[in-house]
DNA sequence: ATAATTTTTTAGGTGAGGCTAAAATAATCT
DNA sequence: AGATTATTTTAGCCTCACCTAAAAAATTAT
Protein backbone atom coordinates (compact mmCIF):
# COMPACT_ATOMS: atom_id res chain seq x y z
CA UNK A 1 0.00 0.00 0.00
CA UNK A 2 1.23 3.50 -0.81
CA UNK A 3 0.71 5.50 2.55
CA UNK A 4 -0.60 8.74 2.39
CA UNK A 5 3.12 10.72 3.12
CA UNK A 6 4.38 9.21 0.02
CA UNK A 7 1.17 10.61 -1.84
CA UNK A 8 1.75 13.96 -0.27
CA UNK A 9 5.41 13.69 -1.53
CA UNK A 10 4.43 12.77 -4.57
CA UNK A 11 1.87 15.81 -5.07
CA UNK A 12 4.00 18.29 -3.81
CA UNK A 13 6.66 17.89 -6.07
CA UNK A 14 4.21 17.63 -9.15
CA UNK A 15 3.56 20.83 -8.10
CA UNK A 16 6.99 21.90 -7.33
CA UNK A 17 8.33 20.59 -10.68
CA UNK A 18 5.71 22.70 -12.44
CA UNK A 19 6.95 26.07 -11.33
CA UNK A 20 10.76 25.28 -11.22
CA UNK A 21 11.59 21.67 -13.06
CA UNK A 22 13.85 20.42 -10.22
CA UNK A 23 13.17 20.42 -6.82
CA UNK A 24 15.83 20.61 -3.57
CA UNK A 25 15.25 19.71 -0.84
CA UNK A 26 15.21 22.69 1.04
CA UNK A 27 12.01 23.92 -1.58
CA UNK A 28 10.12 20.43 -0.37
CA UNK A 29 10.74 20.64 3.24
CA UNK A 30 9.69 24.05 2.85
CA UNK A 31 6.42 22.99 0.97
CA UNK A 32 5.85 19.64 3.16
CA UNK A 33 6.75 21.66 6.35
CA UNK A 34 8.71 19.07 7.63
CA UNK A 35 12.46 19.25 8.74
CA UNK A 36 15.55 19.57 5.56
CA UNK A 37 16.26 15.66 7.23
CA UNK A 38 12.81 14.26 6.97
CA UNK A 39 12.76 14.98 3.27
CA UNK A 40 16.31 13.39 2.61
CA UNK A 41 15.12 10.40 4.44
CA UNK A 42 11.47 10.23 2.92
CA UNK A 43 13.13 11.12 -0.75
CA UNK A 44 15.62 7.71 -0.60
CA UNK A 45 12.99 5.91 0.11
CA UNK A 46 10.67 7.11 -3.16
CA UNK A 47 13.43 6.73 -5.11
CA UNK A 48 14.19 3.16 -3.83
CA UNK A 49 10.01 2.66 -5.05
CA UNK A 50 11.49 4.38 -8.02
CA UNK A 51 9.36 6.80 -7.52
CA UNK A 52 11.61 9.81 -8.59
CA UNK A 53 15.24 9.79 -9.40
CA UNK A 54 17.38 11.33 -7.45
CA UNK A 55 20.85 12.46 -7.03
CA UNK A 56 22.40 13.31 -3.95
CA UNK A 57 22.90 17.61 -3.56
CA UNK A 58 20.94 17.71 -7.03
CA UNK A 59 17.20 17.52 -6.19
CA UNK A 60 14.60 14.91 -7.58
CA UNK A 61 12.68 14.97 -10.31
CA UNK A 62 9.75 12.51 -10.58
CA UNK A 63 9.75 9.09 -12.82
CA UNK A 64 7.29 8.53 -14.90
CA UNK A 65 5.33 5.90 -12.36
CA UNK A 66 5.79 8.64 -9.64
CA UNK A 67 3.90 11.42 -11.68
CA UNK A 68 1.31 8.95 -12.65
CA UNK A 69 0.94 8.76 -9.02
CA UNK A 70 1.01 12.28 -8.18
CA UNK A 71 -1.58 13.16 -11.09
CA UNK A 72 -3.69 10.75 -9.90
CA UNK A 73 -3.74 12.38 -5.93
CA UNK A 74 -4.31 15.94 -7.93
CA UNK A 75 -7.13 13.98 -9.82
CA UNK A 76 -8.90 13.20 -6.36
CA UNK A 77 -8.02 16.96 -5.45
CA UNK A 78 -9.31 18.74 -8.24
CA UNK A 79 -12.66 16.54 -8.66
CA UNK A 80 -13.48 16.53 -4.94
CA UNK A 81 -12.88 20.62 -4.55
CA UNK A 82 -15.23 20.94 -7.51
CA UNK A 83 -17.75 18.25 -5.65
CA UNK A 84 -17.87 19.99 -2.47
CA UNK A 85 -18.61 23.09 -4.49
CA UNK A 86 -21.34 22.10 -6.64
CA UNK A 87 -23.05 19.41 -4.92
CA UNK A 88 -22.91 20.27 -1.58
CA UNK A 89 -22.72 24.44 -1.65
CA UNK A 90 -18.84 24.57 -0.46
CA UNK A 91 -18.04 27.95 -0.66
CA UNK A 92 -14.49 28.34 -2.17
CA UNK A 93 -12.15 29.01 0.30
CA UNK A 94 -13.36 25.55 2.68
CA UNK A 95 -12.87 23.07 -0.20
CA UNK A 96 -9.16 23.14 -0.38
CA UNK A 97 -8.85 21.73 3.14
CA UNK A 98 -11.59 19.23 2.67
CA UNK A 99 -10.81 17.89 -0.29
CA UNK A 100 -6.95 17.64 0.93
CA UNK A 101 -7.82 15.14 3.84
CA UNK A 102 -10.53 13.33 1.55
CA UNK A 103 -8.02 12.91 -1.70
CA UNK A 104 -6.39 9.93 0.20
CA UNK A 105 -9.00 7.91 1.06
CA UNK A 106 -11.82 8.18 -1.46
CA UNK A 107 -12.35 4.62 -3.83
CA UNK A 108 -11.70 4.53 -7.69
CA UNK A 109 -15.24 4.07 -7.47
CA UNK A 110 -16.20 7.29 -5.39
CA UNK A 111 -13.77 8.87 -8.12
CA UNK A 112 -15.84 7.81 -10.61
CA UNK A 113 -19.50 8.62 -9.40
CA UNK A 114 -18.56 12.23 -8.54
CA UNK A 115 -16.95 12.56 -11.77
CA UNK A 116 -19.98 11.33 -13.59
CA UNK A 117 -22.16 13.35 -11.28
CA UNK A 118 -20.13 16.50 -12.43
CA UNK A 119 -20.51 16.08 -16.09
CA UNK A 120 -16.80 14.49 -16.74
CA UNK A 121 -15.13 18.03 -16.04
CA UNK A 122 -11.30 18.40 -17.88
CA UNK A 123 -11.03 21.80 -15.63
CA UNK A 124 -11.24 23.34 -12.12
CA UNK A 125 -12.87 27.10 -12.10
CA UNK A 126 -9.55 27.69 -11.07
CA UNK A 127 -9.06 26.97 -14.54
CA UNK A 128 -6.75 24.21 -13.52
CA UNK A 129 -6.88 21.22 -15.36
CA UNK A 130 -8.37 17.85 -13.80
CA UNK A 131 -5.60 15.18 -14.91
CA UNK A 132 -8.27 12.68 -16.59
CA UNK A 133 -7.76 8.84 -15.91
CA UNK A 134 -5.30 7.26 -17.55
CA UNK A 135 -2.22 10.40 -16.76
CA UNK A 136 -3.77 12.89 -19.48
CA UNK A 137 -3.60 16.52 -18.63
CA UNK A 138 -5.47 18.62 -21.24
CA UNK A 139 -3.03 21.85 -21.78
CA UNK A 140 -3.49 24.72 -19.62
CA UNK A 141 -5.69 27.46 -21.10
CA UNK A 142 -4.58 29.46 -24.03
CA UNK A 143 -5.36 33.17 -24.08
CA UNK A 144 -5.26 35.59 -26.72
CA UNK A 145 -3.02 38.10 -25.34
CA UNK A 146 -5.33 40.46 -26.82
CA UNK A 147 -8.17 39.10 -24.55
CA UNK A 148 -6.58 39.59 -21.28
CA UNK A 149 -7.58 41.84 -19.20
CA UNK A 150 -5.24 44.41 -17.02
CA UNK A 151 -3.85 42.94 -13.95
CA UNK A 152 -3.33 39.65 -15.91
CA UNK A 153 0.01 37.75 -16.16
CA UNK A 154 1.24 34.89 -17.73
CA UNK A 155 3.79 33.25 -19.73
CA UNK A 156 3.80 32.90 -23.81
CA UNK A 157 3.11 30.03 -25.14
CA UNK A 158 2.54 30.34 -28.72
CA UNK A 159 3.69 33.39 -31.14
CA UNK A 160 1.89 32.75 -34.49
CA UNK A 161 2.05 35.34 -37.11
CA UNK A 162 2.49 34.44 -41.10
CA UNK A 163 5.11 37.29 -41.23
CA UNK A 164 8.52 36.74 -40.20
CA UNK A 165 9.60 39.93 -39.87
CA UNK A 166 6.80 40.40 -37.00
CA UNK A 167 8.01 37.71 -35.16
CA UNK A 168 11.49 39.07 -35.06
CA UNK A 169 10.31 42.55 -34.03
CA UNK A 170 8.19 40.49 -31.23
CA UNK A 171 11.81 38.61 -30.36
CA UNK A 172 13.69 41.66 -30.12
CA UNK A 173 10.97 42.86 -27.54
CA UNK A 174 10.72 39.65 -25.02
CA UNK A 175 7.78 38.68 -26.51
CA UNK A 176 9.15 35.10 -27.48
CA UNK A 177 7.23 31.81 -25.69
CA UNK A 178 8.22 30.99 -22.05
CA UNK A 179 8.80 34.82 -21.40
CA UNK A 180 6.65 36.46 -18.87
CA UNK A 181 4.04 39.30 -19.39
CA UNK A 182 1.55 41.37 -17.52
CA UNK A 183 -0.95 43.20 -19.00
CA UNK A 184 -0.59 46.65 -17.68
CA UNK A 185 -3.45 48.39 -19.54
CA UNK A 186 -5.87 48.13 -22.21
CA UNK A 187 -7.44 51.22 -24.70
CA UNK A 188 -11.17 50.34 -25.06
CA UNK A 189 -11.91 49.36 -28.92
CA UNK A 190 -9.66 47.96 -30.79
CA UNK A 191 -7.13 50.36 -29.37
CA UNK A 192 -3.47 48.91 -28.13
CA UNK A 193 -2.31 46.65 -25.29
CA UNK A 194 0.27 47.89 -22.48
CA UNK A 195 2.28 45.02 -21.89
CA UNK A 196 5.27 44.61 -19.30
CA UNK A 197 8.10 41.99 -19.75
CA UNK A 198 10.57 40.61 -17.81
CA UNK A 199 12.21 44.91 -17.64
CA UNK A 200 10.13 46.75 -20.45
CA UNK A 201 6.80 47.29 -21.09
CA UNK A 202 5.94 48.09 -24.75
CA UNK A 203 2.51 48.83 -26.97
CA UNK A 204 1.33 46.66 -28.74
CA UNK A 205 -1.67 46.98 -31.72
CA UNK A 206 -4.23 44.97 -31.03
CA UNK A 207 -4.16 42.73 -34.17
CA UNK A 208 -0.61 41.94 -33.22
CA UNK A 209 -1.87 40.96 -29.45
CA UNK A 210 -4.35 38.81 -31.06
CA UNK A 211 -1.41 36.33 -32.62
CA UNK A 212 -0.25 36.17 -29.23
CA UNK A 213 -0.76 33.26 -26.96
CA UNK A 214 -0.35 33.23 -23.11
CA UNK A 215 -0.77 30.90 -20.46
CA UNK A 216 -2.29 32.83 -17.40
CA UNK A 217 -1.43 31.81 -13.82
CA UNK A 218 -4.74 30.81 -12.30
CA UNK A 219 -3.92 33.23 -9.19
CA UNK A 220 -2.56 36.14 -11.05
CA UNK A 221 -6.16 36.57 -12.75
CA UNK A 222 -8.11 39.85 -11.72
CA UNK B 1 -5.50 15.05 17.95
CA UNK B 2 -7.36 11.81 18.31
CA UNK B 3 -6.18 8.89 15.89
CA UNK B 4 -8.11 6.94 13.54
CA UNK B 5 -7.38 3.95 15.39
CA UNK B 6 -8.42 5.56 18.70
CA UNK B 7 -12.09 6.06 16.72
CA UNK B 8 -12.07 2.61 15.80
CA UNK B 9 -11.70 1.41 19.18
CA UNK B 10 -14.09 3.56 20.61
CA UNK B 11 -16.27 2.81 17.60
CA UNK B 12 -15.96 -1.51 18.13
CA UNK B 13 -16.16 -1.04 21.79
CA UNK B 14 -19.61 0.70 21.39
CA UNK B 15 -20.40 -2.05 19.02
CA UNK B 16 -19.72 -4.73 21.18
CA UNK B 17 -21.17 -2.77 24.23
CA UNK B 18 -24.33 -2.43 22.59
CA UNK B 19 -24.41 -6.32 22.51
CA UNK B 20 -23.10 -7.93 25.72
CA UNK B 21 -22.54 -5.20 28.45
CA UNK B 22 -18.89 -5.38 29.30
CA UNK B 23 -15.98 -5.87 26.62
CA UNK B 24 -13.17 -8.07 26.80
CA UNK B 25 -9.69 -7.85 25.59
CA UNK B 26 -9.94 -10.77 23.62
CA UNK B 27 -13.35 -9.77 22.31
CA UNK B 28 -11.86 -6.77 21.02
CA UNK B 29 -9.00 -8.18 19.40
CA UNK B 30 -11.16 -10.25 17.39
CA UNK B 31 -13.38 -7.39 16.48
CA UNK B 32 -10.52 -5.48 15.78
CA UNK B 33 -8.41 -8.08 14.16
CA UNK B 34 -5.35 -7.26 16.20
CA UNK B 35 -3.33 -9.17 18.74
CA UNK B 36 -4.63 -9.31 22.02
CA UNK B 37 -1.52 -7.70 23.24
CA UNK B 38 -2.44 -5.00 21.08
CA UNK B 39 -5.67 -3.94 22.58
CA UNK B 40 -4.30 -4.58 26.27
CA UNK B 41 -1.55 -1.13 24.98
CA UNK B 42 -4.18 0.87 23.12
CA UNK B 43 -6.56 0.08 26.35
CA UNK B 44 -4.08 1.71 28.62
CA UNK B 45 -3.52 4.48 26.37
CA UNK B 46 -7.43 5.21 26.18
CA UNK B 47 -7.80 4.99 29.77
CA UNK B 48 -5.37 7.62 30.51
CA UNK B 49 -7.21 9.51 27.97
CA UNK B 50 -9.95 9.12 30.00
CA UNK B 51 -12.25 7.72 27.63
CA UNK B 52 -12.96 4.26 29.01
CA UNK B 53 -12.52 2.66 32.47
CA UNK B 54 -10.76 -0.16 32.70
CA UNK B 55 -10.22 -2.87 35.59
CA UNK B 56 -7.23 -4.95 34.53
CA UNK B 57 -8.66 -9.08 33.87
CA UNK B 58 -11.96 -7.16 33.64
CA UNK B 59 -12.62 -5.51 30.70
CA UNK B 60 -13.80 -1.96 29.48
CA UNK B 61 -16.48 0.26 29.71
CA UNK B 62 -16.73 3.70 27.66
CA UNK B 63 -16.88 6.82 29.35
CA UNK B 64 -19.47 9.59 29.19
CA UNK B 65 -16.28 11.00 26.71
CA UNK B 66 -15.80 7.84 25.19
CA UNK B 67 -19.61 7.19 23.99
CA UNK B 68 -19.78 10.72 22.58
CA UNK B 69 -16.57 10.14 20.58
CA UNK B 70 -17.22 6.84 19.70
CA UNK B 71 -21.33 8.02 18.91
CA UNK B 72 -19.74 10.88 16.25
CA UNK B 73 -17.48 7.95 14.06
CA UNK B 74 -21.00 5.94 14.18
CA UNK B 75 -22.88 9.41 13.00
CA UNK B 76 -20.74 10.29 10.62
CA UNK B 77 -20.60 6.09 8.90
CA UNK B 78 -24.48 6.39 9.01
CA UNK B 79 -24.70 9.43 7.21
CA UNK B 80 -21.93 8.65 5.11
CA UNK B 81 -23.57 5.09 3.77
CA UNK B 82 -26.95 6.95 3.54
CA UNK B 83 -25.15 10.03 1.45
CA UNK B 84 -23.30 7.57 -0.84
CA UNK B 85 -26.47 5.49 -1.81
CA UNK B 86 -28.79 8.51 -1.89
CA UNK B 87 -26.90 10.48 -3.67
CA UNK B 88 -23.81 8.94 -5.68
CA UNK B 89 -26.23 5.92 -6.29
CA UNK B 90 -23.82 3.31 -4.40
CA UNK B 91 -25.21 -0.23 -4.19
CA UNK B 92 -25.86 -1.56 -0.81
CA UNK B 93 -22.70 -3.67 -0.35
CA UNK B 94 -20.47 -1.12 -1.62
CA UNK B 95 -20.74 1.90 0.73
CA UNK B 96 -19.57 0.17 3.80
CA UNK B 97 -15.89 0.15 2.93
CA UNK B 98 -16.16 3.52 1.82
CA UNK B 99 -17.73 4.94 4.80
CA UNK B 100 -15.44 2.87 6.70
CA UNK B 101 -12.13 5.21 5.39
CA UNK B 102 -14.28 8.51 4.95
CA UNK B 103 -15.86 8.56 8.12
CA UNK B 104 -12.41 9.44 9.86
CA UNK B 105 -11.51 12.48 7.72
CA UNK B 106 -14.84 14.22 7.02
CA UNK B 107 -15.24 17.75 8.72
CA UNK B 108 -17.94 18.69 10.79
CA UNK B 109 -19.58 20.70 8.04
CA UNK B 110 -19.10 18.18 5.63
CA UNK B 111 -21.32 15.74 7.99
CA UNK B 112 -23.72 18.99 8.62
CA UNK B 113 -24.05 19.30 4.50
CA UNK B 114 -25.12 15.99 3.79
CA UNK B 115 -27.56 15.77 7.01
CA UNK B 116 -29.13 18.49 5.15
CA UNK B 117 -29.06 17.02 1.92
CA UNK B 118 -30.45 13.99 2.82
CA UNK B 119 -33.32 15.93 4.94
CA UNK B 120 -31.75 15.59 8.45
CA UNK B 121 -32.19 11.41 8.96
CA UNK B 122 -32.30 9.56 11.80
CA UNK B 123 -32.19 5.95 10.73
CA UNK B 124 -30.37 4.57 8.02
CA UNK B 125 -31.90 2.23 5.66
CA UNK B 126 -30.96 -1.26 7.90
CA UNK B 127 -33.28 0.77 10.50
CA UNK B 128 -30.12 1.33 12.19
CA UNK B 129 -30.05 4.86 14.45
CA UNK B 130 -27.86 7.82 13.17
CA UNK B 131 -26.80 9.51 16.77
CA UNK B 132 -27.70 12.51 16.69
CA UNK B 133 -24.80 15.74 16.79
CA UNK B 134 -25.52 15.56 20.45
CA UNK B 135 -25.27 12.31 20.96
CA UNK B 136 -28.43 11.25 21.21
CA UNK B 137 -29.69 8.30 20.02
CA UNK B 138 -33.13 7.32 18.68
CA UNK B 139 -34.76 4.53 20.12
CA UNK B 140 -34.66 1.30 18.34
CA UNK B 141 -37.70 0.51 16.01
CA UNK B 142 -40.11 -2.19 17.68
CA UNK B 143 -42.22 -3.85 15.20
CA UNK B 144 -45.59 -5.82 16.15
CA UNK B 145 -44.79 -9.64 15.62
CA UNK B 146 -47.81 -9.74 14.00
CA UNK B 147 -46.42 -7.47 11.63
CA UNK B 148 -43.37 -9.31 11.03
CA UNK B 149 -42.54 -11.56 7.76
CA UNK B 150 -40.81 -14.78 7.93
CA UNK B 151 -37.56 -15.44 7.61
CA UNK B 152 -37.23 -12.01 10.06
CA UNK B 153 -35.50 -12.39 13.31
CA UNK B 154 -34.99 -10.14 16.66
CA UNK B 155 -35.66 -9.39 20.28
CA UNK B 156 -38.37 -9.24 22.11
CA UNK B 157 -38.86 -5.61 24.07
CA UNK B 158 -42.13 -5.71 25.30
CA UNK B 159 -45.02 -8.11 26.00
CA UNK B 160 -47.98 -5.89 26.46
CA UNK B 161 -51.11 -7.48 27.62
CA UNK B 162 -53.94 -6.58 30.20
CA UNK B 163 -54.27 -9.97 30.44
CA UNK B 164 -51.94 -11.24 33.11
CA UNK B 165 -52.94 -14.68 32.50
CA UNK B 166 -52.14 -14.23 28.81
CA UNK B 167 -48.57 -12.94 30.10
CA UNK B 168 -47.72 -16.20 31.90
CA UNK B 169 -49.31 -18.04 29.01
CA UNK B 170 -46.73 -16.38 26.72
CA UNK B 171 -43.96 -16.79 29.61
CA UNK B 172 -44.17 -20.42 29.64
CA UNK B 173 -43.27 -20.77 25.67
CA UNK B 174 -40.15 -18.26 26.30
CA UNK B 175 -41.94 -15.10 24.78
CA UNK B 176 -40.88 -12.61 27.42
CA UNK B 177 -38.62 -9.41 27.05
CA UNK B 178 -34.88 -10.31 25.87
CA UNK B 179 -35.86 -13.46 24.07
CA UNK B 180 -35.03 -14.02 20.77
CA UNK B 181 -37.75 -15.02 17.81
CA UNK B 182 -37.73 -15.95 14.05
CA UNK B 183 -41.01 -15.59 12.00
CA UNK B 184 -41.28 -19.44 10.20
CA UNK B 185 -44.61 -18.78 8.96
CA UNK B 186 -47.31 -16.05 8.86
CA UNK B 187 -50.93 -17.14 7.40
CA UNK B 188 -52.52 -14.61 4.97
CA UNK B 189 -55.39 -12.49 6.38
CA UNK B 190 -55.83 -12.36 10.17
CA UNK B 191 -54.36 -16.19 10.56
CA UNK B 192 -51.80 -17.48 13.22
CA UNK B 193 -48.02 -16.13 13.02
CA UNK B 194 -45.60 -19.05 14.01
CA UNK B 195 -42.17 -18.36 15.62
CA UNK B 196 -39.70 -19.97 16.91
CA UNK B 197 -37.60 -18.85 20.33
CA UNK B 198 -34.66 -20.52 21.45
CA UNK B 199 -35.77 -24.32 21.57
CA UNK B 200 -39.14 -24.61 20.09
CA UNK B 201 -41.45 -23.26 18.00
CA UNK B 202 -45.12 -21.80 18.64
CA UNK B 203 -48.13 -21.23 16.65
CA UNK B 204 -50.07 -17.74 17.92
CA UNK B 205 -52.88 -16.07 16.97
CA UNK B 206 -52.78 -12.79 15.30
CA UNK B 207 -54.23 -11.13 18.21
CA UNK B 208 -51.89 -12.25 20.61
CA UNK B 209 -48.88 -11.77 18.27
CA UNK B 210 -49.92 -8.02 18.13
CA UNK B 211 -49.03 -7.37 21.66
CA UNK B 212 -45.39 -8.33 21.36
CA UNK B 213 -43.19 -5.75 20.23
CA UNK B 214 -39.87 -7.34 18.74
CA UNK B 215 -36.82 -5.00 17.77
CA UNK B 216 -35.30 -6.79 14.39
CA UNK B 217 -31.62 -6.54 13.81
CA UNK B 218 -31.33 -5.31 10.70
CA UNK B 219 -29.17 -8.14 8.89
CA UNK B 220 -31.74 -10.63 9.30
CA UNK B 221 -34.71 -8.90 7.76
CA UNK B 222 -36.12 -10.05 4.55
C1' DA C 1 -7.80 -28.26 46.35
C1' DT C 2 -4.96 -28.83 42.86
C1' DA C 3 -4.12 -29.15 38.09
C1' DA C 4 -5.04 -27.86 33.44
C1' DT C 5 -6.65 -24.40 30.50
C1' DT C 6 -7.80 -19.93 28.97
C1' DT C 7 -7.35 -15.03 29.18
C1' DT C 8 -4.76 -11.07 29.95
C1' DT C 9 -0.74 -8.62 30.70
C1' DT C 10 4.31 -7.72 30.39
C1' DA C 11 8.62 -7.49 27.95
C1' DG C 12 10.99 -6.59 24.13
C1' DG C 13 10.98 -5.60 18.99
C1' DT C 14 9.62 -3.65 14.27
C1' DG C 15 8.66 -0.11 10.64
C1' DA C 16 6.91 4.54 9.41
C1' DG C 17 7.73 9.07 9.51
C1' DG C 18 8.94 12.50 12.07
C1' DC C 19 12.80 15.27 15.02
C1' DT C 20 17.65 17.67 16.39
C1' DA C 21 22.54 18.17 16.16
C1' DA C 22 26.58 17.45 13.74
C1' DA C 23 29.18 16.36 9.56
C1' DA C 24 29.80 16.68 4.64
C1' DT C 25 29.39 18.96 0.47
C1' DA C 26 28.42 22.86 -2.54
C1' DA C 27 28.05 27.70 -3.50
C1' DT C 28 29.28 32.48 -2.69
C1' DC C 29 32.06 36.33 -1.33
C1' DT C 30 36.37 38.81 -0.77
C1' DA D 1 42.29 30.73 -3.80
C1' DG D 2 40.58 30.60 0.66
C1' DA D 3 37.11 31.57 3.88
C1' DT D 4 32.45 32.03 4.93
C1' DT D 5 27.79 30.69 4.34
C1' DA D 6 24.12 27.77 2.79
C1' DT D 7 22.40 23.30 1.64
C1' DT D 8 22.12 18.49 2.15
C1' DT D 9 23.07 14.32 4.31
C1' DT D 10 24.24 11.29 8.29
C1' DA D 11 23.66 9.69 12.93
C1' DG D 12 20.98 8.85 16.58
C1' DC D 13 16.30 9.39 18.96
C1' DC D 14 11.26 9.59 19.50
C1' DT D 15 6.26 8.16 19.11
C1' DC D 16 2.64 5.33 17.40
C1' DA D 17 0.42 1.20 16.67
C1' DC D 18 1.33 -2.96 15.75
C1' DC D 19 3.82 -7.80 16.57
C1' DT D 20 5.53 -12.46 19.14
C1' DA D 21 6.86 -14.99 23.12
C1' DA D 22 6.70 -15.53 27.86
C1' DA D 23 4.78 -14.60 32.44
C1' DA D 24 0.90 -13.83 35.39
C1' DA D 25 -3.76 -14.11 36.68
C1' DA D 26 -8.29 -16.04 36.39
C1' DT D 27 -11.28 -19.76 35.25
C1' DT D 28 -12.63 -24.49 34.69
C1' DA D 29 -12.14 -29.34 35.30
C1' DT D 30 -10.85 -33.27 38.00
Amino acid sequence: MISEAVQDYLKTIYKLQEDTGVVSTSALAEAMEVAAASVTGMVKKLASLKLVRHHPYQGVVLSKAGEKMALEVIRHHRLLELYLAEALGYSWDKVHEEAERLEHVISEEFEEKIFEALGRPTRDPHGDPIPAKDGTVVAAEHDRLSDLEPGATGVIRQVSDSDAEVLRYLGTRGLVPNAPVEVLEKAPFNGPVTVKTRETSHVLGRDLAQHIRVETRPEDET
